[in-house]
DNA sequence: TTGAAAGCGCTACCAA
DNA sequence: TTGGTAGCGCTTTCAA
């Protein structure tokens, strides 16, 4: 069933049904009533190839994460998926388990496949690479300087510098962090922040309260048992992801340590176990589900009005939310800050 | 840069450079290499859209699942994602939000968009319309039987009832049951395999200990609390999937009551809390990941066969596993059972 | 308002 | 072994 079936069947020429299904042109209502109602009769639906073959255009979108798995991710899936949807296009989805190759790959071959446009959490550390993209494209949570795309991050500084400032308020001044890799802006961000608050309350940051590593549960973990068991533990640890933060809460527990007691802890992320953990663990929330509509929304917009490459990228600062929750002790009077989530 | 300017640059045929590209007719070895050479240094890459018109193929599988927060769901999506991308295909996601007018929409507009073929995990009751599913479909977790398509399952049945024995052998038999909706196989079959259990021990299956309601975690919490606060409580629930689960660790906790020794708790599927928990609950694990994976095998297959429908649709049916924890109390000896895993 | 026909970029058949 | 060419199913000029 083509559109040649239709032309045929209705008595008209394919250049009007053609018309009447696009809705552009004018047409005679008669004629538009009588190849409306051959459409529905046949149950013509047009073949999308070859639509977006003439035009051009796809009505494809791809999101690029590194893992599904990751609630995260996830989330911005979804919200990608939701918008996507509304606005009349598909998402492809790959996965890239954060291996550059892999990424490379999906470039040169699936990408220039098929999509109108891409939302991709990078892997990559370099500019060339994304100012090589010739498909219009937002950059989500990762914000490479000097790539030509526009972004969609979060406000890492502010929610580190605000965790931190928690922290200093309940009294707390050794202070460790636990933090990922610093490749990203990311990593980097989020130690900034927790500086800036320490360099603005005049506390010093101890050398060895500060802990690069990965962004994984394993480092987590190790982290915290290096540091609780120290000749002079840090009073407080900021967790900087949910992964190190689950690795921190279990370590404490293996101890035998009680959390908001013996040591206070914050991290970065909202989680199941940050809530479900007794005493719950406060935390820095942040719009995950957004960040997938709105770059979804910043996409789609570009891909409608053309412009693969914006001429000022554009960087979108998505703020963050503290969650106070019943795990950081106030050194101040020596007993729990009160709880307000 | 298309196929035209390169034979043309090339000096051959349009013909000449599709047969070098796609490798199947022969051709003279120099010619060939000629062409390779202005394909690499013009940066040719076909047109998918146009070969895939012609072919009527486009190398793109739909996964169609209620949500992707779920990791149940995401895992099977990551399996999907994984065995396209190494059988050359990539991956359309369509989240239906268990919406089941949303799902069939899909079919109308989007679906015979592009794709070769579906995994789909469906939110429909009547096999009539999965019979209208013209491409290729292999149905996951859920099977409607008489829908034609091939499926890929998991032994709901052996997990309730692996779950009840192990309750009863524990010295068990006021166990209750928390159930979800029984419009699909999964409910009817966990719940299934809970009485075959209890039938095959000659243990009644007391009404009031019967709680059907929905998947969701409010269910799991409320029906937990309207059992123990009843009269005469249960020795054991049976938890019929991660939410209720979850629901039900909460329920007992603001009882102020004890897993596995004031009550003991099994649940269907395995999740963080599961393990976090302490003591940690014992469940039944299933294979999410190898749903995705051997899903996307089957359809994959099929496509590649050009059957759209299976002759003899088949139900393929992973087994699960059951992981022994700390939740369940061995009233024989009057003391906890000791935990495997 | 309508129809004819060119063309989107490619594959595959038929001839040479 | 190669080239010419007819489509794939549609949109979009251009003329009528």
């Amino acid at each position: 069933m083509t559109i040649k079936d239709v032309a045929r069947i209705a008595g008209v020429s394919v250049s009007t049904v053609s018309r009447v299904l696009n809705g552009k042109d004018r047409v005679n209502p008669e004629t538009r009533r009588q190849v409306l109602e051959k459409v529905k009769e046949l149950n013509y639906v047009p073949n999308n190839l070859a639509v977006s073959m003439v035009k051009k255009k796809t009505k494809i979108i791809a999101v690029v994460v590194p893992e599904i798995l990751n609630p995260f991710y996830a989330a911005v899936v979804k919200g990608t998926e939701e918008i996507a949807k509304s606005r009349g296009y598909v998402t492809l989805i790959l996965l890239t388990n954060d291996n550059e190759k892999e990424e490379k790959d999906y470039y040169d071959g699936i990408l220039n496949k098929y999509v109108d446009g891409i939302i991709l959490v990078g892997s990559h550390k370099n500019s060339e690479f994304y100012q090589s993209i010739e498909k219009p494209t937002i950059l989500v949570d990762r914000y490479i300087e000097n790539s030509g795309k526009d972004g969609v991050v979060i406000d890492n500084m502010g929610g580190t510098y605000q965790l931190t400032e928690h922290l200093i308020e309940n009294g707390h001044t050794d202070i460790a962090i636990i933090n990922g890799i610093m490749d990203f802006n990311d990593g980097r961000e989020r130690f900034w922040g927790f500086k800036q608050a320490m360099s603005m309350h005049n506390i010093d940051v101890h050398e060895k309260y500060v802990k690069p590593g990965n962004w994984f549960e394993e480092n987590g973990y190790q982290s915290t048992k290096e540091l609780l068991q120290s000749d002079h533990p840090p009073s407080a640890i900021l967790a900087c992801n949910n992964l190190i933060c689950i690795g921190a809460i279990k370590a404490i527990r293996d101890l035998d340590l009680k959390i908001g007691e013996d040591i206070s802890l914050v991290g970065f992320d909202d989680h199941d176990l940050a809530q479900f953990n007794r005493p719950s663990v406060t935390v820095i929330d942040r719009p995950t589900y957004e960040m997938g509509t709105n770059a979804a929304d910043m996409l789609i917009d570009q891909v409608e009005a053309n412009t693969s490459k914006p001429l000022n990228p554009k960087k979108v600062n998505l703020s963050v939310n503290l969650k106070v929750r019943e795990s950081v002790k106030n050194l101040n009077q020596s007993k729990h800050i009160s709880s307000t989530k």
